[in-house]
RNA sequence: UGGGGUGUCGCCAAGCGGCAAGGCACCAGGUUUUGAUCCUGGCAUUCGGAGGUUCGAAUCCUCCCACCCCAGCCA
């Protein structure tokens, strides 16, 4: 895709680094904890960390971080795989689990202990909170931090045995209690957890936190450039402190970024976890869910989703990315790929008068106006045909560029019509139009010279297919939605879906594949559902609506 | 009032002492059997603010301001 790597910092030092010989081999990783499902935020993660590594001749590795048991599961491994996968990356080796380094971990603990630079320390978790101290206050040195070496050893061998209960005593640290940074304030280093973890079942009583794994699975599997997220930054003291501490076999260094915060919608796990518990949405696949599974389901292209988080740069500030260059991404993919047919989605009839009733004239038409390659598909033209009730109106000024009583359109890839005549129930509704064709306009302009206002697309009646057509908006109206705690429900979108039962496709779209992406001229892109689409019972998701430019009604 | 960060066009973002890239959005034209695409042009005398250094500053120095992160036995 990109021939030179994208200029930002973290290239800027990888390049450094190898130039330099510092690092032969750039080894990078992407580190989820297996508690949820993969979102756009994460995307963006992927594509640096297996971006830069693939820009540099390196490699990344999938790690999951699984040192929680509570919150993990393997039906979360199973759904980040397949989302990486999907997105095109392909990790190095085998998937690793920070739970295959349990052991490590625990000799490394004891190593800390043996060198006076850990302790077991029985502070509730209040107690410790507060003699954690302040932000703005030093804390306090807990009573037990100068237990001799040969008791914290036993202590630590017990807590691992699974003497005492979840929370009775943990593992710390011992640095600083007055340090400026809180996460040196002896930070933990092991709690007791009586759950049985995913991968390791009940082995293990006692859980290493994220400060005490993330620094030594990185130097366990060579990583050099160990990059996280903004908030991360405050931890990578510590990182270093036990990396100088411990015997690991490589020294990896930590970078950060700004996380990705895409304007209208929300990438907290919290929040979207809500949305889906509540039932605002049908799932954390849904289309309108910013996750990785929502948006394949609506339809977005991977590349396009690749192609953004490179648009969008690299950085140490934090901001609101436009949604519209999302949008922009995945038109510019689109466009350039999908498929044209046809649907309509409001239908009204049009009997053409002057048309041969019963006959079916097959037209041919390209499946792409710029892309000779993808081939032509048959659409069949008759006397009755629908068009989209938007488009057709009784009387408009010059700037409609549709279908008009007494004036002419043209039929996407069919002929030119004039309308003639309306016809309308007993409430007064039209229900039908008059018109005729202009003869020889198949391909060619109107001989007498009288041009058609516009373009619209048709299906015929008799020879398109039904199928359902479910619309999708934004989920938000609000362009930071997160803003506040719970107020971004507030800001729901109560049209973000709309389904239309019976919109008519031509035929040709009928054999749609799940997943098949399309354009339906003049509406937008769609994609035939991932899991409920069917030959027999077509259902399409919108992606996004075509960019409107039409000012004037 | 502790520590760590960030501030360049409406949004994202290059730039790292030599005279403000690019993309998105927007606006104006052109082409067009999709009001799409495509093409052309426009869009920061100014870089959070104020001082200073320098022939010359978005880039260096000083002070100030705004915003973000940190007080889970979450990651």
């Amino acid at each position: 895709m990109d021939d030179t790597p994208a200029s930002n910092f973290l290239q800027t030092i990888i390049s450094e680094d190898l130039a330099s010989g510092r690092v032969a081999t750039v080894v990078t990783r992407f580190p989820p904890e297996p508690n949820g499902f993969l979102h756009i935020g994460h995307a963006k993660s992927i594509s640096v960390n297996f971006g830069l590594a693939e820009a540099n001749g390196g490699r990344c590795n999938l790690r999951f971080d699984d040192t929680n048991p509570e919150k993990e599961s393997t039906v979360f491994t199973e759904a980040i795989e397949a989302d990486v996968r999907w997105l095109g990356y392909q990790w190095d080796g085998e998937v690793r689990y920070a739970s295959s380094y349990f052991q490590q971990f625990y000799d490394w603990a004891v190593h800390l202990v043996e060198q006076g630079n850990a302790y077991v320390c029985d502070l509730n978790a209040d107690e410790a909170r507060e003699y954690r101290g302040t932000l703005t206050e030093p804390g306090r040195n807990s009573p037990y931090r100068e237990r001799s070496v040969a008791e914290n050893l036993d202590l630590l061998a017990r807590m691992k045995a699974g003497e005492f209960a979840e929370g009775a005593r943990v593992l710390r640290a011992k640095i600083d209690m007055r340090s400026p940074n809180i996460n040196m304030r002896d930070p933990i280093l092991y709690r007791i957890r009586k759950a049985a973890h995913h991968q390791t079942g009940t082995e293990w009583s006692i859980y290493p936190t994220y400060d005490f794994a993330h620094g030594q699975e990185d130097a366990i599997e060579g990583v050099t450039h160990s990059i996280c997220t903004l908030e991360f930054e405050d931890h990578r003291p510590l990182y270093d402190w036990f990396l100088d501490h411990l015997p690991v076999p490589s020294r990896p260094r930590q970078y950060e970024f700004g996380r990705l915060n895409p304007s209208y919608t929300v990438t907290s796990k919290r929040k979207l976890k809500q949305l889906v518990d509540e039932g605002v949405v049908g799932g954390w696949d849904d289309p309108r869910m910013p996750t990785i599974s929502g948006m394949r389901r609506r339809g977005y292209p991977a590349a396009a989703i690749r192609r953004f988080c490179d648009m969008i740069g690299t950085t140490r500030s934090d901001g609101v990315v436009d949604v519209a260059m999302l949008e922009f991404a995945i038109r510019e993919d689109l466009n350039e790929n999908a498929a044209r047919g046809m649907c309509v989605l409001n239908p009204l009839k049009v009997v053409l008068t002057d048309y041969p009733e019963g006959k079916v004239e097959t037209l041919g038409a390209p499946r792409h106006p710029n892309r000779a390659d993808l081939g032509e598909r048959e659409l069949p033209f008759t006397r009755e045909i629908y068009i989209d009730a938007d488009d057709f109106r009784e009387e408009a000024n010059k700037k409609y560029k549709r279908l008009v009583l007494g004036s002419r359109v043209r039929l996407r890839n069919a002929y030119v019509i004039e309308a003639d005549e309306v016809i309308r129930n007993e409430r007064g509704d039209i229900t039908e139009i008059r018109a005729h064709t202009i003869a020889d306009t198949l391909g060619e302009n109107p001989a007498d010279g009288v041009k058609p206002r516009g373009v619209i697309h048709w299906v015929s009646v008799s020879e398109g297919r039904t199928a359902e057509v479910r619309l999708y908006e934004r989920l938000f109206n609000h362009a930071s939605p997160d803003r506040g705690d719970n107020a971004f429900l507030d800001h729901i979108n109560p049209e973000s879906l709309s389904v239309v039962q019976q919109a008519w496709i031509e035929p040709a779209l009928a054999d749609a594949v799940p997943e098949q992406q399309f354009q339906f001229e003049r509406e937008g892109y769609f994609v035939a559902d991932r899991y409920d689409h069917s030959v027999e019972k077509p259902v399409f998701n919108k992606t996004i609506g075509l960019r409107d430019t039409w000012v004037d009604g």
